[in-house]
DNA sequence: TAAAAAAGAATGAACATTCATTTTTACTCT
DNA sequence: AGAGTAAAAATGAATGTTCATTCTTTTTTA
C-alpha cells in the first residue's frame, strides 16, 4: 500500500507566489495558472492543497497574519512592564515589516479590501490578543490613555503599514533615524 | 445637424455605481455589466464616457480624490496660524470620512492595492501640497517636529483611514468624543 | 504494485469589449 | 410652432478571450 505525502515544499511555493502575484496584480487578477507557473506545479496540483481559489488567499491570509503576529510577540511576556512590553513588541512588529516586507504588503492589501472571508478576519484578529492584553493592563496601572483599541492601535501601530507601502512604492526610504522617531510618536500618542 | 450631449447624470451614476460595487466586491470582482446595471445604463454605454474598465477606475479615483482635497482645504487658507490651520484641515478630513463613507472607503482601498495606474497615483498625490505646505511652514516656524511629511502624514492623518475602516465593518462606532481624542492624539504627535 | 500525487488538456462559465440597430436630440426649414 | 432629419447617444445582443475548475492519464512513492 501506498501512505503518501504531500510535499510541504510545493505548498509553500504556491503560498509565495500567491503572495507575490496578488501584491503585484491584486487577487483577481492573479490567474491560479500563473500562481501555479510561479510555483513551478500544475494548475491541478493547486487543488491537492486548497479547495478553490478563495480558500487559498483565505489560509495565507490568515497563515501569514499568524506569522506576523508570532513575530511580534516573540519577546513578550505579561510579566513584562507595560511601556517596555510595548516598545518590544512595537519594534518587532516595525522590524517584520522591515524585513518580510512581502508579507506585510499582502496583509495590507487584505485589510483594507473585500478579498478575505469574514470569518478568515475575524480569525487573524485573535491573533492581536496579546496586544489588547497590554494595553488593558496599561490603563488599569494608569500608564496608558483610557482609549479606545482602535483609537490605540490606529495611532501607534498602523501608522507602520502606511510607512510601509509608501517605502514598498518608492516614495521615500524609511531608515533607523525614521524608525525611533517613529516610535517615540507611536508611544507619545498612547502614552498617558 | 445635432450637436449632442452626454448625460452627466448617466455618467454620475456610472461613478456611483463604480465606487459602491468595487468597496463591496473589490475591483477585479465587479464586472462591467453590473457597473452598467446599478447605473440603469446599457453595458455598451459605459464605454460612451470612458475607454475602458481601468480607465474608469483611474477617472474615479482621480475625481474622488479631488473632492476630498477641496473639501479638507475648503476653509483653510495659507495665513492662518499653523496650529489653527492643522485643525481645521485634520477636522474636515474627519468630516468628509464620516460623512462621504463611500468615497472615504473606494479611497482606502485604491491606495492599498495595485487597482491604480502609477500615473493616476502621482496625480492623485499632488492634491495634498496644501498640507505639505502647512508642515513646511509649521517647521520654519519651529511649531512642529522637524519629521518627514510621510511620518507626520502617518501619524496624524492616515489613522482615520484606519478608523474608518473599523466603523465601517461594524467593529466599533466612531462617535464624537473618539474624534475629539483622536484629534488630540494627531496633533500631540506632529506638534514639537 | 496499488494508491496517492501530479500533470496537461478539456470544459464551461463569466466577462470586457464591439457591433448592428434603435432612440433621442437639437437644429433647419417651412 | 411643427415636421423633418442627420448625427449623437444609447441599447441589447454578439464575439472572442480568459480563467477557475474538473477530467483523464501519467508518474511517483511506500
Amino acid at each position: 500500500m501506498a501512505k503518501l505525502q504531500k510535499s510541504i515544499e510545493k505548498r509553500n511555493a504556491l503560498v509565495k507566489a500567491t503572495i507575490n502575484l496578488v501584491n503585484n496584480n491584486g487577487f483577481h487578477a492573479t490567474p491560479m495558472s500563473k500562481i501555479a507557473k510561479m510555483a513551478n506545479v500544475s494548475p491541478a496540483t493547486i487543488y491537492l492543497y486548497f479547495d478553490n481559489k478563495q480558500d487559498l488567499v483565505n489560509k495565507v491570509y490568515i497563515e501569514v497574519k499568524a506569522a506576523y503576529t508570532d513575530y511580534a510577540f516573540k519577546n513578550y511576556s505579561n510579566d513584562i512592564p507595560v511601556s517596555k512590553g510595548f516598545e518590544i513588541i512595537w519594534k518587532r512588529i516595525a522590524d517584520f515589516k522591515l524585513k518580510e516586507v512581502e508579507e506585510a504588503m499582502f496583509l495590507a492589501q487584505c485589510d483594507n479590501t473585500p478579498i478575505i472571508d469574514e470569518a478568515s478576519r475575524q480569525e487573524g484578529l485573535k491573533h492581536l490578543q496579546p496586544l489588547l492584553d497590554l494595553w488593558e493592563r496599561g490603563q488599569k496601572e494608569g500608564i496608558i490613555k483610557p482609549l479606545s483599541p482602535y483609537l490605540l492601535y490606529a495611532y501607534s501601530i498602523n501608522p507602520l503599514s502606511f510607512l510601509m507601502v509608501m517605502q514598498q512604492r518608492g516614495v521615500f526610504q524609511l531608515n533607523q533615524d525614521h524608525l525611533e522617531d517613529a516610535y517615540q510618536a507611536a508611544w507619545n500618542s498612547i502614552k498617558k
